[in-house]
RNA sequence: GCGCGGUUAGCUCAGUGGUAGAGCACUACAUUGACACUGUAGGGGUCACAGGUUCGAACCCUGUAUCGCGCACCA
């Protein structure tokens, strides 16, 4: 390191450290190395969506834990952080879909199912690896050797697995539903894919007119063309109804008022004319007045109009009344023929606006009213939802209880401290056995979050009409050929609830390959059909040359992410070989989750329960959610906003360190983080801070790290010892609490303030300016002690930068030297194995003499400093210019103190008087470690500086009258702990001192 | 409607009952200095508001306002 360059260039050195660390495998995690003394540490990455590229929200959650990896590592843990991606379904079947259109001006459909699967692998082996790559450049210290992807071969076989075993529970069955359907995808969707957004339109009220019928004959099918009456009476009574989709009125069936509504009451039992499809005849369209609690009074008019197949309430209210269901709508939003000819074949908005002309022509439109309301939107589609009835799979959450006590909630006024440094174990922080098993949330207001949501859970729609995923493995078939009669018979029979009716039967006639099986009569049509899943692929080959045809849906992407933490490690399902798996033996439950809190129901929630149900453990001890990063006005970053920086630019402007710098730096726990550019620029120069300081040593010469001579320590060495005592202490406490933003405000404070700007420039005194050589033995040896006290500081500073800033630190680790005097295994390689900074202990701070009182004397001194830099500057001497100062000190000061001072108030001579009278051209001030006098040469400016001692004065007397104050008071004086209280008296010895003194300086200007 | 979080310097935020803090921004001064990606000094706050508890409140309690988020929703 001869020829550094003045400025820290980090491209220059990025990529060779990372290289070095992956040739070294430095990343790779070998459970056969766990051991007591060496525990594990593990982490599972959110793995990112296939589609991604790296934002700001990855950097924020991958810098977090590398951290976490990096520092476990130098606790001296055998660490996994493992990765991998997502196939995210819905974005990715959507990515290829579009490139398919515009570059082949192609459906998936035109391609097939089977060609499309095949493009998007193809464009997946092209583009998956991009995120992955940014990681790299991040510095994340990923074992790449185990990246995994969630639609690879073995993961494939765990969701089979789990799929099957949850069938055979019972836990998993199809029904037909109410679910959220995204017209635009044309899929479900699960209620957490569902935002609610407030919608501006309108309430159109309509009128109905009320009938008489007798002798109604239902209709044996759902739609109501068939209805019959024998006797229709108009009753010349109308009922208003107020709704927000007038298009659904062909769908309704029934119109609902409470049966405590005096108004309406007497009205249940009749019948309404619907009024669309209007050229439908009278008597196809009359549908009864139903009375139903769900009805609110309050609203609109109290009148409800019931349209089962369109509305999750209505479905119910039809459900509970036996309402026929008309479906009106086309899965992609347009209307059909059951909506009659104006609407159908329309777009479900444009179908709302000619429903609206249809009433206002017949004069049934009273009043349209503009009204907002909450309507559901496609996460991903951003279209508003279409409630609609249709067969999908379900599964009943596994292991709901458990789940929901694992997690400690705040009221739990048991120590929270999950970690908290071990003496046993060299002050390193541990993890500490959760009580009770419990899991912990950070910040843990997530807690209460997280067990609302358990309260309340509903069955998940797992199924998903895509293509791009894992298909279900179901297989069916209508036992139509005498084949399948035959085969039907010898299986059990089952009814529509069949879950519980499936046996077991290798159809392959193959050892150990078997399919689960059911026979059930389809209550619709009163087909026998056979339903058979097996997770085997030799089953399904003939089940396939049998005549059945898979399920054509694929599962919900997060039906395989909440397998995540264990189907990565090898997970089988199989106990045997399970338990002579050396990975999961040793790394699960894995100790930390960093995630976004946005996913806390879609992923968090749904790992836990597969935890127990699958593993009989949580996944994970404890789960650290971060803010949302937002821009500079707090708006959330996305694509249309164009809000974001790429980060990649950021790392090629200010380097990978300063990006992951500025980014902790500004994140506290639990907030939402406002990114500014700003705070990379921030982290690239404390970069060259870091850099310059290290130069600075580097042209002290010497050898590195030498000894230590406590005989020769200055008060200052021993000062700045302590300050680096107490900044790894705060750093612990801060990892300990998962408050990143607090470590790094630590080390700059501790590395800008303390050593740069007050030791380092005190150290000068005792490196002298002298050459090599020219320097006497004494000042010799001087500087041979102070360079190595130096070395020891930024030794220890190295590693605990290490986590944040890994690139520059193991370039300076080698650059300095550091390296060399470490056993290969601890840092004599890389600094990443390096070992984290103990706490000086009391041996330590004995035998180098550190004590609080010398901590002090060193602060008073600085304080000097400042109060003397001070003066200069309102003597408007310019700062380059040498003068004398004059100090009384409260105590004696040893000579290198006074030389320090000298040097730090760029003065010419600091000369101690202790019966010093200043005379009229002499600037003055006290602190506590003296009286510092400024004589100058000429005359000072009188008026101005009694001005200044004026307002000085004034500010002193306030500060004094307050505690006097509180000290004439017998209530605080006798209430108040001894230790206050003297602090108290102290404090007014302190100003009134300054008092006496400015009023002396200002009494010798006026003499 | 229910729940959660915020409101402290121009900005972004620390601050768990005892002297109101940091970074950025701002002003002034300093370029043969490890670093201008720098140094030194300075100005700047009624801690959202109103009550209460306390010798003492930014901090604890009650209420209000306001911003943000989550959940549940009335068609």
């Amino acid at each position: 390191m001869s020829e550094i360059p003045k400025a820290y260039e980090p491209q220059s050195v990025e990529d060779k450290w990372y290289q070095f660390w992956l040739d070294r495998k430095c990343f790779t995690a070998d459970p056969a190395r766990v051991s007591t003394k060496r525990p594990a540490y593990s982490i599972v990455i959110p793995p990112p969506n296939v589609t991604g590229v790296l934002t700001m929200g990855h950097v924020l959650n991958n810098t977090i834990q590398d951290i976490l990896a990096r520092k476990a590592r130098m606790d001296g843990r055998e660490v996994l952080w493992l990765p991998g991606t997502d196939h995210a379904g819905i974005a990715t079947e959507g990515v290829v879909a579009r490139l398919l259109s515009k570059e082949e001006k192609k459906s998936k459909r035109d391609l097939g199912r089977e060609e499309f699967i095949k493009r998007v692998w193809a464009w997946k082996e092209k583009y998956g690896g991009i995120i992955i790559s940014q990681l790299k450049k991040l510095g994340c210290s990923c074992d790449w050797t185990r990246e995994r992807f969630t639609m690879d071969e073995a993961y494939l076989r765990c969701v089979q697995r789990v799929f099957v075993e949850l069938y055979k529970k019972g836990l998993i069955y199809r029904g037909k539903r109410m679910v959220n359907w995204c017209p635009a995808t044309q899929t479900a969707l699960s209620d957490e894919e569902v935002v609610m957004k407030e919608q501006k339109g309108s309430l159109y009220y309509f009128k109905v007119e009320v009938v008489d019928c007798s002798g109604a004959v239902s209709a044996p099918s759902p739609a109501v063309t068939d209805r019959r009456y024998n006797e229709i009476n108009t009753t010349g009574v109308w009922l208003t109804i107020a709704t927000t989709r007038p298009e659904t009125i062909p769908g309704d069936t029934a119109v609902a008022v409470n049966p405590k509504d005096p108004r309406y009451a007497k009205f249940i039992g009749k019948h309404v004319v619907r009024p669309l499809p209007a050229e439908f005849p009278r008597e196809q369209k009359l549908i009864p007045i139903i009375g139903d609690e769900h009805v609110d009074f309050e609203f609109g008019t109290g009148v409800l109009k019931v349209t089962p197949a369109h509305d999750k309430a209505d479905f119910e209210i039809g459900q509970r009344h036996n309402l026929p269901q008309i479906d009106i709508m086309h899965p992609n939003g347009h209307m059909n023929e059951l909506a009659g000819g104006p609407l159908n074949g329309l777009d479900r908005f444009k179908a709302r606006k000619v429903a609206v002309e249809l009433l206002t022509e017949m004069g049934a439109l009273e009043k349209e009213e503009p009204y907002t309301n909450n309507v559901g939107f496609s996460e991903r589609a951003d279209v508003p939802i279409e409630p609609r009835l249709s067969e999908q799979w379900f599964l009943k959450y596994p292991g709901v209880e458990k789940a929901r006590n694992c997690v400690e909630q705040a009221d739990d006024s048991e120590g929270r401290v999950i970690r908290g440094p071990n003496p046993e174990s060299q002050g390193l922080a541990e993890l500490v056995p959760p009580k009770n098993g419990k899991m912990h949330f950070h910040p843990q207001r997530w807690a209460k979050v997280y067990d609302h949501w358990m309260g309340n859970i509903q069955d998940w729609c797992i199924s998903r009409q895509l293509w791009w995923g894992h298909r279900i493995p179901v297989w069916h078939a209508v036992a139509k050929s005498n084949e399948l009669r035959t085969f039907s018979e010898n299986y059990p029979k089952a009814s529509i609830s069949k879950a519980e009716f499936w046996a077991e039967y290798s159809l392959s006639e193959i050892k150990g390959e078997t399919s689960l099986v059911s026979v059930y009569q389809n209550r619709d049509d009163g087909e026998t059909r056979i339903e058979v899943v097996t997770e085997s692929e030799v089953e399904a080959r003939k089940l396939q040359s049998m005549g059945f045809t898979q399920d054509p849906d694929v599962l919900d992407t997060w039906f395989s992410s909440w397998l995540w933490p264990f189907a990565t490690m090898g997970w089988t399902g199989d106990k045997s070989q399970d338990s002579n798996n050396p990975t999961l033996q040793a790394f699960y439950p894995t100790n930390d989750l960093v995630t976004g809190p946005d996913i806390i129901f879609f992923w968090v929630a749904r790992m836990i329960m597969a935890g127990y149900e699958f593993m009989e453990d949580l996944p994970f001890r404890n789960v650290y959610f971060t803010g949302i990063i937002r821009d500079k006005q707090g708006r959330k970053m996305s694509k249309s906003l164009g809000n974001s920086p790429d980060p990649l630019d950021l790392i090629g402007k200010y380097g990978a360190d300063a990006l992951r710098f500025g980014t902790m730096r500004s994140a506290p726990l639990g907030q939402d983080i406002l990114f500014d550019e700003q705070n990379v620029e921030l982290g690239r120069n404390f970069c060259n801070k870091l850099w310059n300081a290290c130069r600075f040593r580097q042209m002290q010469g010497g050898e590195a790290q030498g000894e230590i001579d406590p005989k020769l320590l200055t008060a200052d060495d021993k000062w700045i010892l302590l300050k680096l005592d107490q900044a790894i202490r705060e750093m612990d406490t801060a990892f300990v609490e998962y408050k990143f933003s607090d470590a790094t405000a630590t080390l700059y404070r501790f590395f800008w303030s303390e050593y740069c700007d007050w030791y380092v420039e005190a150290s000068k005194a005792a490196l002298g300016s002298a050459e090599r050589g020219m320097r006497s033995a004494e000042q010799e040896t001087r500087h041979a002690n102070t360079v190595a006290v130096i070395d020891f500081i930024l030794s220890h500073t190295l590693r605990l930068f290490h986590p944040f800033l890994p690139f520059i630190t193991e370039e300076l680790w080698h650059g300095m030297g550091y390296a060399e005097d470490m056993p290969e295994n601890q840092g004599g390689q890389t600094i990443m194995s390096a070992p984290w900074p103990k706490p000086l202990d009391d041996d330590f701070k004995s035998h180098y003499g550190l004590t609080g009182d010398g901590e002090k004397q060193i602060e008073a001194r600085n304080e000097l400093v400042s109060q003397g830099r001070n003066l200069r500057r309102n003597a408007n001497i310019a700062a380059n210019k040498k003068v004398r100062f004059i100090l009384k000190p409260a105590r004696e000061l040893a000579a290198h103190d006074i030389e320090v001072l000298r040097l730090l108030l760029n003065a010419e001579a600091v000369e101690v008087k202790t019966d010093y009278q200043p005379s009229k051209n002499t600037m003055t001030v006290r602190a506590e470690a003296g009286d510092l006098f400024l004589p100058l040469e000429g005359l000072i400016d009188v008026e101005a500086e009694m001005t200044r001692l004026k307002k000085e004065l004034e500010k002193i007397e306030a500060e004094a009258t307050k505690v006097e104050q509180k000290l004439a008071n017998p209530n605080f004086t006798q209430k108040v702990p001894a230790n206050v209280l003297e602090e108290h008296k102290q404090r007014l010895a302190e100003w009134q001192g300054k008092r006496e003194h400015v009023k002396a300086a200002l009494a010798a200007l006026e003499s």
